[in-house]
DNA sequence: CGGGTCCGTGTAATCGATTTCATTAAGGTA
DNA sequence: TACCTTAATGAAATCGATTACACGGACCCG
């Protein structure tokens, strides 16, 4: 593990040449070169640790996720990383799993690690983002901002979203329209619950007992979809609001023979792999892969000194 | 941005006694109090940086990955993260996006930041790992390995499944069964496709136009599988060599409008977020969470000093 | 009561890079 | 030639935690 004092003794110079020709400033020509001799010789790496402790921040930006297995945020992570890698940032990608201790660990790491910055999104609406705020590094909320702090965002619009799936199918022919959503905690969740009851109220009356809360995952879709299928008297149609959930209520619906159209289906983001292409579900696409890009270009403006008051970006439900 | 001395001064004690509160050592009650009572008043973070650098090494391990929006890695990075996570290590997820440059980009990351060790589904087969390796950092290879390296590695057995689902091809009847693998330079895809070649060739003869060389991805999935359905003499079945190309060759069937069974099909791997259960395709489940356990206990023994010779481990192709 | 052990604590060195400040050398102008 | 500017360079301080070492006091035993 060669170190920068090793390299400059070999190369017959100071370790301060040796910095400073790694990072671009004036050096002769001749020390340069013997400098970089040297380091290849030595097989150099500069300790990033070393270097983050003296610059007081690193070149790492930490992406936080409350569900790695969900192809909408992987594809938010592409969006990230793709951004971040070109202006010279490595992304950490933290899974907080829906668990808000976890994302709690995640956070207080970012603050330890000393990162240039965070993008959140949150597990529910009270994240704990001021241990960031008060060291004055820069957060940006993605898909879902935590409450009580001012802070840039970026986001859909998740009730006109809700509104126009569950209008599609009013538009079907469907009367009795159920809705999947997730935790109560979520604003994603709430939002497009709202849309959901918007449409439902407008086209007649607002049945709660067809609103379920499940959990977001597939496994929430499958047990939300049976008990709205177990009803006395079922809906016949369903707003589901997010993909995976989506992807469990139609397992159930497979399991059950009653595919869409049979039963109607509207689902806020896309179905994730899926392999027929036009079945009779209406699907609100999300601009997962942008989301992600704008909130790393808020990011890395706020890094680069930004200090305007803080934004909100609502993006068009539309495919990037 | 508070630092050990400043609580240190605060509770009147030294920056020792501080360090020997929060990493459990002895202490007397009343200075550990005050210590404590100090810390949170000043709302104290220890720098995980200055720690790591005087350490030499930091509570983090990286796991780096060939492809984030691939289920089968997330699920792999859900089973490093639980194991990571019980021993108190985080996981910094790397995304190389089968590209050689940026996991050479991550693995000197690794190295830099004094990372605890590194699991590496590579991107090929000639990633070079000496630099963990020269400095004594433990490195595990996971579903596939770099050669020329005498490392850990935990594996399934892509030969076998690859015989096998051909096999299971060959008793649904169908005789020109065609293969859609990975490049040719990662070692799964050669391997899967050796196990294609096997059974085909114990049947009866290889036709090696209808071995295909495809991306691993749902792209590559649609143009190999394009191809062959428009060959002169079409294979009647195909053997696709991962979940992803799986999907995109079941959309080209979809489009065409030749679903299984009309066209055989095997798959390697799970296909992700599957709507409708038994369709009449042969799936060859892959562990993949369990890949990422075993891979991870594995380096947490290396951490731990472990020096025995290194290990290879192949697990069942059974689903987890 | 002398000597040994053990525990709690503080001082100061250390990890490896960056950067301020001072110094030297080189070049330019009057 | 004398003086001034500019560029290249090195010595040493710094970032914030950990820890080897030393010291003092409490305790125990013969």
């Amino acid at each position: 593990m060669a170190t920068i004092y090793e390299v400059a003794s070999m190369a017959g110079v100071s370790p301060a040449t040796v910095s400073r020709v790694f990072n671009g400033q004036n050096v002769s020509a001749d020390k340069a070169r013997r400098v970089r001799k040297a380091a290849k010789a030595l097989s150099f790496t500069p300790s990033r640790v070393a270097r983050t402790l003296r610059m007081r921040s690193s070149q790492a930006i930490a992406l936080i996720i409350p569900d790695i297995e969900n192809p909408f945020f992987t594809s938010m992570a592409r969006g990230v990383e793709d951004v971040a890698q070109a202006a010279g940032y490595s992304v950490v990608l933290c899974n907080s799993d829906e668990d808000h201790a976890k994302e709690a660990r995640y956070l207080e790491i970012a603050v330890g690690a000393d990162m240039a910055g965070v993008i959140l999104a949150a597990a529910g609406d009270n994240s704990d983002v001021s241990g960031l705020i008060d060291r004055n590094r820069p957060v940006v909320a993605v898909d879902r901002s935590p409450h009580g702090f001012d802070i840039d965002a970026v986001r859909v619009d998740n009730r006109a979203g809700g509104r126009e799936a569950t209008k599609a199918l009013l538009e079907q022919g469907f009367t009795r329209i159920a809705c999947i959503t997730g935790p109560g905690d979520v604003e994603t969740a709430t939002e497009r619950a709202d849309g959901w009851r918007d449409a439902v109220r407008a086209a007649g009356g607002v049945d709660e007992q067809y609103l379920k809360f499940a959990d977001f995952r597939v496994d929430g879709g499958h047990k939300a979809m049976r008990d709205l299928l177990d009803m006395r008297r079922p809906p016949d149609a369903v707003f589901v609001a997010n993909n995976l959930m989506g992807v469990g209520a139609l397992q159930v619906c497979s399991q059950r023979g009653v595919m869409p159209p049979a039963v109607g289906m509207a689902v806020f983001g896309d179905l994730p792999f899926a392999v027929m292409a036009p079945m009779a579900i209406t699907v609100i696409p999300l601009p997962a892969r942008h989301l992600g890009v704008t909130a790393a270009k808020l990011l890395l403006d706020r890094i680069n000194g930004d200090d305007q008051p803080a934004r909100t970006v609502v993006l068009r439900n539309h495919a990037s």
